[in-house]
DNA sequence: CATGAATGAGCGTTCATTCAT
DNA sequence: GATGAATGAACGCTCATTCAT
């Protein structure tokens, strides 16, 4: 993925695409884009082929940062459960420091537009959430299922307590506990 | 009176609406779902004003057949568990039985052309889901958690396990299982 | 030009017709002239081929009235003068009484849809009023211009004046006997 | 700059404009007036928010150069009645001239389309006729008209005059002629 | 390389007319 | 004959992408 081009464009376009589609939805226009950006509109185009690969680079840069955001300043000599909990809270708290980042990534993971390659890479930046995961469950009820499948279900978990801390600002640390809370009860 | 309106015909456009929905996502063209239905173009408006009426009307139909589905046969006298496992179990069986409905549901669910009215107006068809829901959190750790949050934990819930058993039918009834266990865990 | 049908639908529908070219213009849809005759839409296609058979057919019973109208009660014994008024009289009034007929029949005058063949059948029941002219310009500064010119000019001033007594009734006499001095310092 | 709007393509689409109403009336579609341009059918609106907003300048700009052919080479010096017999005359050559530019303003002078703004902007074209014709009319049979009367006369006159003149070109000048006459005994 | 005008396939919706009831 | 649903060509406008400057 060779960038001869000037980065601060390539990323003036990417934060203006989180901005654009965190309001637009994914009808998001690459006109409106580019204007957003401060570039022309063909310019886009040079950075990016398509659209397309434009979401697709986005998807996988939000998730990344998501994931760093989450395992940042992980307590690694705590309990599994503190562990758990801070990446837990960090990443729900990444949501709401940012959550226009927060909003494009909710829409670009539904969008048919996101290839299953895409996906497949964009895993390889929460594999650090996906062990601690892996080690919570050992032993635990949930055993016996994939950690595709325990994945997802933290994933859908934490998107819908992001929702209501996104929504309800003041009751936004007890949304954070709750949704821990239920986590850890699957798992343990 | 003429050719009535036909109720043949209005439910063909739902059901191709239905099937289009599932495979193209929500760039569904009308004139497509008019081509699937055996329908000129033009009629589609006859019975629907417009694209938007359509999908809200979709939205609704499929979450309140999903929801009828979840809640047949219910055993009143069995332990809550039991009823809780038998609505899980049909809302899971439906989603196999007929799985373009439930992708273009999930589809429909994201949509920005659902109303807030539509919205609302289908969370009467899944009261009934939402009571039981209420009847087995008493008491239990989620006792503080609002119903609103409740649902969407269940419903995230169920979207996951139901990617799960369509993506991999083999292990279908094993997902169906673990679903419900992570359900269950949560609330008790 | 048999009429073996309905004549009180056929004239229903004229009379919509009028009404609603005269509120909407040319863009008049069939089905809202149908609705304004309380009949069905495909029903207008019984009385009438097509949209233009019927907009023909109103231009020249419009067309028609007006010249009767104008030629009503005309005072044969009297001056030249008295009889030309009379008639640009009774012309203006009937624009004044019936104001719809006028703006649908000022809309129908420039339609691209009112063909050669109407235009000339509509003469003959203008040609009363032409005779009259053709009495006034006789030796007068017009002697030498054709009886289609000076017919021309005529229906243009009435069809300003008529504007203006419309636009402005408080005015409408004076508008009345200033376009009438100008048609016969035209003329004489 | 990139390519520059061009000013070029901008009068392609007005006169392209004027020769496909001229032809198909206000029913011009706007492809076929790109088409005749040479433009693809989506620069239309690179150069035009909207159909409408080309029709409105199109009246406007049709409307003063034709305001401005009457008034060419004004001699201001002569008597007034050779004066305005020199706008009446120019106005006729420029009708007869550019037929379709006549048609054109003729179809958009009847348009629901322009706006009573458009209406009001193309007053300040004509100022200059209407206060010849003021002069004209002082103490004359008019004087108790309203300019806006007379200025309407003026004009209904001499598009019935065009009309003739462009029907039969061999009478074109016997017209000119005997239109200006019957505008002159209106006003002396 | 940047720019933004040019392109044209594509889309939702309308409406005169037809035709099943 | 009356009804109004069915039809499908047609239209104005959008927008991802290309390309002249």
């Amino acid at each position: 993925m060779a960038r001869p081009l000037s980065d601060e464009k390539r990323s003036a376009l990417m934060s203006a695409g989180t901005r654009v589609i965190a309001t637009q939805g994914l009808a998001a226009q690459t006109a409106a884009i580019a204007r957003e950006a401060g570039v022309a509109s063909g310019s886009l185009f040079t950075y990016f082929e398509t659209k397309k690969v434009l979401f697709n680079e986005l998807y996988l840069v939000l998730k990344a940062e998501m994931a760093s955001a989450a395992l940042k300043s992980l307590p690694r000599n705590a309990s599994i459960r503190k562990q758990l909990f801070s990446v837990w809270s960090n990443w729900m708290h990444w949501a709401i420091t940012d959550p226009d980042k927060r909003r494009a990534l909710a829409q670009l993971s539904v969008s048919e537009e996101i290839t299953p390659e895409t996906r497949a890479a964009s895993r390889k930046h929460t594999a650090g959430i996906a062990e601690l995961l892996e080690q919570c469950r050992a032993a635990g009820p949930m055993r016996e299922a994939s950690m595709g499948f325990l994945v997802s279900v933290m994933n859908s978990l934490a998107e819908t307590t992001m929702d209501f801390m996104l929504q309800d600002p003041k009751n936004a640390e007890k949304h954070c506990q709750l949704g821990f809370e239920a986590l850890w009860r699957i798992l343990k």
